[in-house]
DNA sequence: TTTTTGTTTCAGTAATTTCTGAAATGACGG
DNA sequence: CCGTCATTTCAGAAATTACTGAAACAAAAA
């Protein structure tokens, strides 16, 4: 069957960016087209849909999932596997939040803690330095993201709402401040 | 002249992390080089130190200015250009999330709004209301980044640095609740 | 056990991205 | 206006990444 034209702009734009978002254009049609599906659709399906081999849908499926970003799903009396993405979108972004730093951050760390380890040389004396304080930075982002990463949605959303009434909550020297309760 | 170990190990790990922070191999390790520099870099000072062409080198320089990641710098009676990173890590962070955003999410959103505005076939209700549902989450989550993106370094630390204390200072509901003012 | 149905692996090919050297461009001093 | 020095552009080469079809594998049914 074919694919509604919405569908279809959707789906190519998310295979265009891929690239951008470190995916490629195969994985991120394949996510589009399970983001919008009324219902979950087997690897078949999706070849059908996007016109890709089916060894090629396999591997964005695999790599779909090492992100977290699907769900397998079967049906009774059918030996194929269909896949969904979750439809809370906040668990989504999780995911991708999660899956980016643990790409893209925590080798970085690893390897800022081992040459923060080593004497330096006198002469990397300012570069050590420099590099100690990334390290020190990075950790203190990954700390901040761990700690938001326990909060419960409403929390997070709440917390999003309050947009840039959020710093009135501490003066410049990361105290406190007094505040009024919003009248309920 | 060469470049210590401390350096070289650093710079490799840069390159090599290009491609997955969405750089190439060149530009990671002339950022880095640049970063752990004591003094301004020209465009030969790089091919000395990390052996591209001249031409690549030049390319990735364009392309750090194009993520705000350099600054120019000039010497009297030298016609070259010289090239330094911030010394301020805050302004890096800044930077990075600004163009990111710029480049991966923008685009996005453009094209959701634009699906939004059509009517919807009936078949496609479901895909209509889920592409309008994205939307709005990324309208809130860019709006809180423009939020941010206001505040002085001083309170972006200052609220980092609360971790999962923030949580504390909203309820469910997105109400603001009694807090102490920490001792000061 | 053999067949049937569905998934994965993998070697080779296609496409894309990165990198280079040569030529073009620009900008200043004489 | 020319010569010198620095930077940029660009076409093609090199390297990497994405994609395919065929074969291997797995699991249930006959």
């Amino acid at each position: 069957m074919p694919i509604s034209a919405l569908r279809q702009d959707f789906i190519l734009h998310f295979g265009e960016m891929g690239s951008r978002w470190g995916i490629n254009r195969t994985v991120g049609q394949v996510y589009a087209l399970l983001f919008l599906a009324d219902d979950p659709l087997c690897a078949d399906d999706i070849v059908g849909a996007l016109g890709f081999s089916r060894s090629n849908v396999s591997m964005a499926l695999k790599e779909l999932q090492s992100w977290n970003l699907v769900r397998l799903r079967h049906r009774p009396d059918d030996r194929r596997e269909f896949f969904t993405t979750p439809d809370d979108l906040w668990e989504i972004v999780r995911c991708l939040i999660a899956e980016r730093k643990k790409r893209e951050i925590d080798p970085t760390l690893t390897k800022l803690r081992e040459l923060s380890m080593t004497e330096p040389d006198p002469a990397d004396r300012a570069a050590h330095a420099r590099i100690a304080e990334l390290r020190q930075l990075i950790e203190q982002m990954t700390a901040f993201h761990d700690d938001l990463a326990r909060f419960e949605t409403e929390r997070l959303v709440a917390l999003l709402n309050m947009g840039a009434r959020i710093g009135r909550l501490v003066d410049g020297a990361g105290k406190l401040i007094p505040i009024r309760r919003t009248k309920s």
